[in-house]
DNA sequence: AGAAGAATAGCACGATCGTTCGTATTGCAC
DNA sequence: GTGCAATACGAACGATCGTGCTATTCTTCT
């Protein structure tokens, strides 16, 4: 009994993938190569390609070290705030430093595999990456739900209306800092979702969010 | 002197490159191959391959046409508006129109054309979506400015982060509506675009606005 | 130490990629 | 009608794609 009960295949196998999810974000799930990632890797084709079998069980393998790292760096970190405001506006704030840590190199993950799936023929791979869209929306929805409930936001908010005008600030932030190479979108983003927020917040929602404010400028 | 003074060249290979529009617009700019192209338009491939030299020539020239039906499908039609808040307004409904109507089979082009390439190395391809994209934002840029102008939209409003937002919704709702096959995300960009207009927009603006409701809706 | 089994490499396949070349066909001017 | 571009075709190129098979190397367990 080593140290190590993980199978070496294991670990080889994440590393390939993590490399993979790298390499998708820039280039897509299809430009995805066996080939060029395997010289990435050092190994050989047939080797790497033994880890999954078929392209297609790649680019879902892929897509699945990508959904990790993403509640990682994303969903995970928000979710110490209070439900509610608080945590719609974690959220916000932390997918808008996930694009700016360049979790992923070529941006948002899911982004740029939505933009390449969303118009082609039906396949596993767009359902898979369709359901964690549809998850972090989901996500994005529910929270603004319990901000409601909890006499944050107005009612007369419609959570899906809310979350995606949330989302598309983000969305877009990622493609303009990419296509322009301006941080300023980043910075715009964080404006439309103050807006956001701040426009639709009841009285009570307000002193959430001015008590945020605080707390990320304490000096 | 006869009734065709174009080259019989000419016409084929405007042929092939609204078909290569069509066809980049679902499977990428990348993933527009030649020999499907070749099959798609019943010829062989080399006859195709010969009216560009290259595929990158090809790339841009598949650019260049799909730029062309841009501009007849979005930017003219909003063109007959009054300068300011109403071609503001003009130009979100043409471009969601365009959306609706499906002008590129997979969407917007220059939205799939700019995920596709905005993580991706520097190149003429690349170069010539960034200024295709850039020219949009900045033709919304400048309605904005001209409705501050004529004070329809408040002095405190900035039109780059105001031309942000409404594209922001705009290229959500193309991307949700394919991905989810859910048509209710044009009418959520349109409850967007309605909201970001209404809500800076002055006493002169409003009644803009409400002048172009009307005529929208007679009945 | 040796056997069992997992992990990787080597090699080859058919298909398709972008590209080149030589040739046949077409259409227009004289 | 003859000649000359313009246009399209067929075949082939090297490269790379995803994917099988077989052999070799490496781990692990008794």
């Amino acid at each position: 009994m080593s140290s190590r009960n993980t199978q070496v295949g294991a670990k080889t196998r994440d590393a390939i993938l993590q490399a993979a999810a790298d390499v998708a974000s820039v280039d897509g799930l299809e430009g995805l190569s066996i080939g060029r990632l395997a010289v990435e890797m050092g190994m050989s084709k047939s080797g790497l390609f033994a880890h999954f079998g078929s392209k297609e069980e790649l680019q879902l393998a892929t897509i699945e070290v990508a959904r990790k790292r993403y509640v990682r760096e994303v969903i995970a970190p928000a979710m110490t705030a209070e439900p509610g405001l608080a945590e719609l506006h974690a959220l916000c704030q932390s997918f808008l430093s996930y694009v700016e840590r360049r979790v992923f190199p070529g941006g948002c993950f899911f982004a740029a595999a939505m933009a390449e799936f969303d118009a082609k023929s039906e396949g596993p791979v767009r359902d898979r990456i369709a359901a964690c869209q549809n998850m972090w929306m989901a996500s994005l929805e529910h929270a603004t739900e319990v901000a409601q409930h909890k006499r944050q936001l107005r009612s007369s908010v419609d959570p899906k209306q809310f979350a995606f005008e949330l989302e598309a600030a983000m969305l877009a932030a990622n493609w303009y800092l990419h296509i322009f190479s301006d941080p300023a979108y980043l910075e715009r983003a964080r404006g439309s979702v103050r807006s956001r927020l701040a426009g639709d917040a009841t009285p009570t929602g307000l002193r959430v969010l001015v008590a945020l404010n605080d707390s990320a400028t304490p000096s």
